[in-house]
Order: structure tokens, then C-alpha cells, then sequence
DNA sequence: TGCCATT
């Protein structure tokens, strides 16, 4: 059976030495009570619990007692972070009888609150055991406000909700968002069709948000863009790198975007971007094996940009593509890079640290993006020659205004994140003359207003890092000047 | 965070 493999499982304290992993499979699940003292066994159809609202300074030693009573325990494990070990507040529970399960989840569920902590414990089957994801809605936008009783009589009329919670901070108030669950996908689906932008809350930013929560693989994929934002920032390697760090991140919100939707494995290019991350994260030097280093300039493989210029770093971009593959080259399948250091997250988040970032994806039309790649990337064959011009400025309605650039964006990496948009013209980072650092914004011209308009669909408000860019078109010469 | 082809 597969179970979590982060933190320690002392699930077998019963069974002195006997193995650790579940020898469950193919014996009788009527278990005698003798069996399970020497060799834990559980019932086939055993229910695996979440276990919230736990005080972190319990481990698994600690909340046994509390858990025992209703039953004899398979394994407890308590919810650690993969790369700080730091506690999450959280657990799972299996008991050796589904029974066990139930009786604890009655006897326990919101009925007592743990000391230190502000809310009740939450005893309840985990999201992994139901398949709660594809009816499993995130609410986002609310009034702080608004309780979860608000929230259920703004979702009960689409069908029967099984749970509804308010995300909350460490004191207790809202985030403005909620996971709401209804009992099938359908119910689910109508919700969102009828409430999903519908209304404004008062003292939101924007109109209400309902969609289907993040799967693992979405939320994994977001954890691994919040860590390259970080290191975008605090790592000293991204200056030598470069756009490099800031880039990759780039590439990651593609590959989340282009990962909705699909089953199985994410998709070449999420795995590419997640290969990136793993780059980053291990900080091994210059990017691997997929990537063909090239010689001079930022110039990506297999796209001709023959005038790219001014890239201030020695290393920068080199070898970096800035792109998939043609083919996916070698590329493991997410799952083999998941074996490999980075971890699903949890089947259960348990304080969904982002909201703010499902939020925003609710609110934002991020389809163009990866369509826009997906044609670069067909094109890789016979690459199209994009040859920019002398001019700075394009004709009226070509010209954008970009705020928000990275920090280590410089001309090249600006062209080649708006090259796919069409053919780029010009492109023109801003640099503070007396510190030579980037003012963050910058100027990109096309030869045609079609592709300006398809690039501020796709690219304004994108995220990269910390930060959303801004894509406008550029203020006419004359604007605010009558005369 | 802070706003339009710079000195």
C-alpha cells in the first residue's frame, strides 16, 4: 500500500520488528485480534483519516493515547515538510478497523480542541480516500466576513455540500477563501457555472472566484514556482544566473498551465520546468543533459534571434533554453522525477498556504500562454525568422508597456518571452543609469497590433516570482497633450 | 512593487 514515506512512521511499535511496510494484501481481513498484536493488519476497506488542528508540538508518540482508545491503530503519521522536517500541524490516522475509524471520527470530529490551538480538531476520512478532488471547490474573493455558514447558503441551492471551511490565518481570521465540497462532480460543476465571477463581495478586489480546487500535481507544481520565487530573491545564484532563476519560472507557470486538464503524467513541458526547479533546488551549476549549451549569446536552441543583445551576465542564460524540447528528449515522466527528491504534496492540504494564488488563477485567462508556446514549440523545425529591426518603436497599437520585469530581465530575456506573441521588433529593458540595475519595466514592439493584443491577453498579469507583470499598450507620444 | 523609449 502506498503510504506517505516523509517524517517517521512509527506504525509498527506493536509488531516489534517485524517489517514496515503493510503485508496487507491477500490475507484475510478478518483479522484476529492476536494477529494484529504481532503483525499490523487492517480491514480492507479501512478508512485512512486526516487528522487537523494538531498542536505541533505533538508527535506521533504523543497523539497515540488519544487515538487508541477507539480502536487499535495500523499507522500514524504526522505531516511533516519535506525539506525542513518542520511539523504541519496535521496527520494521518489508519486504524486497523474501519469501525475504529468511524467511532473516532464521531467521538472526535470538531468535538474538542487540543491545547494551543484556536480551532476544533478535525477527525475525517483524507481527501486520497474519497477522490474528493474533481467536486472539492475553491471559493475565492469572499468577504473576510463571511463564516462558513455564509458561504454554505451561498453554495447550498447546487446541491448537498458535505464541507465547507474557511481558510484562516494563525489568529483565526478569514483569507477570503474557502474550500467547499459538494457530493458529486455535477453539483460541483453547476456551482461554478452559475457563482464564478457573478458577483463582487464587498471589500474584495475582484469578483467572486469558484473553481475546482487544485489537484496534488497542480499543487505541487505551485510550490515548486513559490520556491523559485524565493530563490529568485534570496538566492545569491540568481545573479549569476542570471534571468536563468526567473525564466524557469516563467516556464513553470506554463507547465502548470498546460498540465490542467491532463490525466496521468503532466506534460512534457511541466516536467521540463519541474527538471528546471530541481536545477535550482540542488543548485548543481548549469542546466543538464536536455539542454544543449550554446556558445555566445541567449540565444535559445533552435529559435535563429541573431541580434539578441546585451545579456550583462558571463553565464546567464546560456544553455537555457528557454523552452521545451522539440521532443521530449529524454525527459523521465513527472512521476520518475517525483521518486527523486520532490514529492507529491500530501493528498490533504491542511492550511493551503496559497489561496491567494488559486484566487488569482480563477480569475485570470491563462489559456493563450501555453497555445502561444505550443506553436513556438511545433515550429522548432523550421524556426521562423525572426529577425528584429533597427527601429524602437513599432506602429501605433504594436507597442506594449511592460511593468514588473524581474529584476535580472534584460532586453533578450524580454524578447524572448513576448516571441512567441509574434514578431518582436524591438525590445527595451530600462536600467537605472547610476546603479546600472533594471527599473523593472521596459518596452516591446511588434510589427503587427494582432500580436500586441495576443500578448496582453496572455501575458498581462502573468506571474513570475513574487510579482504579476503588467502588459499594456504603450501610451501614444501625445497622450494628455491637447495640442 | 509603482507607471510609458532615459542621461
Amino acid at each position: 500500500m502506498a503510504t506517505l514515506t516523509n517524517g517517521q512512521v512509527d506504525a509498527v511499535v506493536h509488531g516489534g520488528a517485524a517489517s514496515t511496510n503493510g503485508l496487507v494484501n491477500g490475507i484475510s481481513h478478518t483479522h484476529s485480534p492476536a494477529s494484529c498484536a504481532t503483525i499490523p493488519m487492517k480491514d480492507h476497506d479501512a478508512i485512512k483519516l486526516f487528522i487537523g488542528q494538531i498542536p505541533r508540538n505533538l508527535d506521533e508518540k504523543d497523539l497515540r493515547p488519544l487515538f487508541e482508545e477507539f480502536g487499535k491503530i495500523y499507522e500514524l503519521t504526522v505531516l511533516k515538510d519535506r525539506f525542513t522536517g518542520m511539523h504541519k500541524g496535521c496527520a494521518f490516522l489508519t486504524y486497523c478497523a474501519r469501525e475504529s475509524a468511524l467511532k473516532a471520527q464521531t467521538a472526535l470530529h470538531e468535538q474538542k480542541t487540543l491545547p494551543g490551538m484556536n480551532r476544533p480538531i478535525q477527525v475525517k476520512p483524507a481527501d486520497s480516500e474519497s477522490r474528493g478532488e474533481d467536486r472539492k471547490l475553491f471559493v475565492g474573493m469572499l468577504n473576510k466576513q463571511q463564516c462558513e455558514d455564509d458561504v454554505r447558503r451561498l453554495f447550498e441551492s447546487f446541491g448537498s455540500i458535505e464541507e465547507c471551511t474557511i481558510l484562516r490565518g494563525p489568529d483565526g481570521n478569514s483569507k477570503g477563501c474557502a474550500f467547499v465540497k459538494y457530493s458529486t462532480h455535477a453539483e460541483a460543476q453547476a456551482a461554478i457555472s452559475t457563482l464564478h465571477g457573478s458577483q463582487t463581495m464587498p471589500g474584495a478586489s475582484s469578483s467572486l472566484v469558484v473553481k475546482f480546487a487544485d489537484t496534488d500535481k497542480e499543487r505541487t507544481i505551485r510550490r515548486m514556482q513559490q520556491m523559485a520565487g524565493q530563490m529568485g530573491i534570496f538566492n545569491p545564484m540568481a545573479l549569476q544566473f542570471g534571468a536563468y532563476g526567473a525564466y524557469a519560472q516563467v516556464q513553470q507557470q506554463a507547465a502548470l498551465m498546460a498540465s490542467v486538464g491532463q490525466g496521468g503524467y503532466l506534460s512534457p513541458m511541466a516536467a521540463f520546468a519541474a527538471a528546471q526547479m530541481q536545477h535550482m533546488a540542488t543548485i548543481n551549476g548549469l542546466p543538464g543533459a536536455p539542454m544543449t549549451p550554446t556558445s555566445g549569446g541567449s540565444t535559445p536552441p533552435g529559435i535563429t534571434a541573431p541580434t539578441v543583445t546585451s545579456i550583462p551576465s558571463p553565464i546567464s542564460v546560456n544553455g537555457f533554453t528557454g523552452l521545451p524540447p522539440p521532443q521530449a528528449n529524454g525527459q523521465p515522466p513527472a512521476e520518475a522525477m517525483f521518486t527523486n527528491g520532490i514529492h507529491p504534496y500530501p493528498a490533504q492540504s491542511p492550511t493551503a498556504a496559497d489561496p491567494l494564488q488559486q484566487a488569482y488563477a480563477g480569475v485570470q485567462q491563462y489559456a493563450a500562454f501555453p497555445a502561444a508556446y505550443g506553436q513556438i514549440s511545433q515550429a522548432f523545425p523550421q524556426p521562423p525568422p525572426i529577425i528584429p529591426q533597427q527601429q524602437r518603436e513599432g506602429p501605433e497599437g504594436c507597442n506594449l508597456f511592460i511593468y514588473h520585469l524581474p529584476q535580472e530581465f534584460g532586453d533578450g530575456e524580454l524578447m524572448q518571452m513576448f516571441l512567441p506573441f509574434g514578431n518582436v521588433i524591438s525590445s527595451k529593458v530600462f536600467v537605472d543609469r547610476a546603479t546600472n540595475q533594471s527599473k523593472c519595466f521596459g518596452f516591446v514592439s511588434f510589427d503587427n497590433p494582432g500580436s500586441a493584443q495576443a500578448a496582453i491577453q496572455s501575458m498581462n498579469g502573468f506571474q513570475i516570482g513574487m510579482k504579476r507583470l503588467k502588459v499594456q499598450l504603450k501610451r501614444p507620444k501625445d497622450a494628455n497633450r491637447p495640442y
